[in-house]
DNA sequence: ACCACTTGGTTGAGGGCTCAACTGGACTCT
DNA sequence: AGAGTCCAGTTGAGCCCTCAACCAAGTGGT
């Protein structure tokens, strides 16, 4: 049932710096935002995601998948935002269960000045190292990966 | 002094499937170790860490540099598989502020019951999403990219 | 209308992680 | 030898995140 060959030398070449971009680049990112827009990188996903939605809000549980963070923490998050006047949220006519969130102007402006720092560092850190035939090689491959990890239609061959 | 130019849609394409896969693929494999090993992915990694070290054994602050982590947290993982008789710490004879750590033959036992499993995971989420052509690819670009997060070298032009 | 069920969101508890402050061993300079 | 400094590791405080339990609003069957 489980598979018991190792992982080859060209799979453990991807493997290995893998691993490594996943902790450490996280973490070079979320340190630009602390100190230098005063939001975290959590917060910044937040006010992205709602800066792209289709009507100018989301609701809460859409936020939660957009951001693949939990309905729980999300909840909380944009509570926080909330309290710093960078989103509003404002219960459903329709159903009062549901909350939706859009950003204030405030949290715009905020999202304007977080985004070229944040911009700079991923070129720093990521594109620069990258040439432009690699950059467009990858893309493709990453789209592949990142929609196998999604719950929904993971598999290649749903029948 | 900051680059205010957007992503390029190549580089769109990157960025976006790249985030997706840093904040959900930690989060899959470390379902896998909680539910089926009873160790957590970090725990993993140490243990790995220290099967892979030259003599034997590691020092807590290596081990820190090996797996990305605060000293805090290793003292306190330690510590942790310690307790589970799954790692010794003895005190350096020479030098009496530092600790070496390694395996012991349960944690060895451990690390070789969760590896396969692990594997799995990794292939099912990575591996089998990409071609030979492509793993082949992507090693060289991915150590360069990890090897410019490290602490020290980072820059290509130090001068 | 009523009861059971579902769904969106909130809240309490607890684990993972880091930073800052601290302890205690080792090295240096006089 | 004693004071100052540096270094390895520990510990306390606190944030980020999730899970599970919960509450409140909607839905459907009778």
């Amino acid at each position: 049932m489980v598979d018991r060959v190792p992982l080859s030398r060209e799979e453990e070449a991807v493997w290995r710096p893998l691993t490594r971009i996943i902790t450490v680049l996280p973490r070079v990112l979320e340190d630009h935002f602390v100190n230098e827009t005063g939001i975290s990188m959590t917060d910044y996903t937040v006010l992205v995601s709602l800066s792209e939605a289709e009507e100018g809000w989301l609701r809460l549980s859409d936020l939660a998948k957009a951001t693949a963070l939990s309905l729980s923490r999300i909840s909380r998050v944009v509570d926080s935002l909330v309290k710093r006047g960078l989103v509003e949220k404002v219960k459903c006519e329709s159903d009062g269960r549901v909350a939706n969130a859009s950003l204030t102007e405030s949290g715009r402006s905020k999202l304007a000045g977080a985004y070229p720092g944040h911009l700079a560092r991923v070129r720093s850190h990521l594109f620069d190292h990258l040439a432009p035939e690699e950059i467009r090689g990858a893309g493709p491959i990453l789209a592949r990966v990142a929609a196998a990890l999604e719950p929904d239609g993971a598999q290649p061959c749903p029948e």
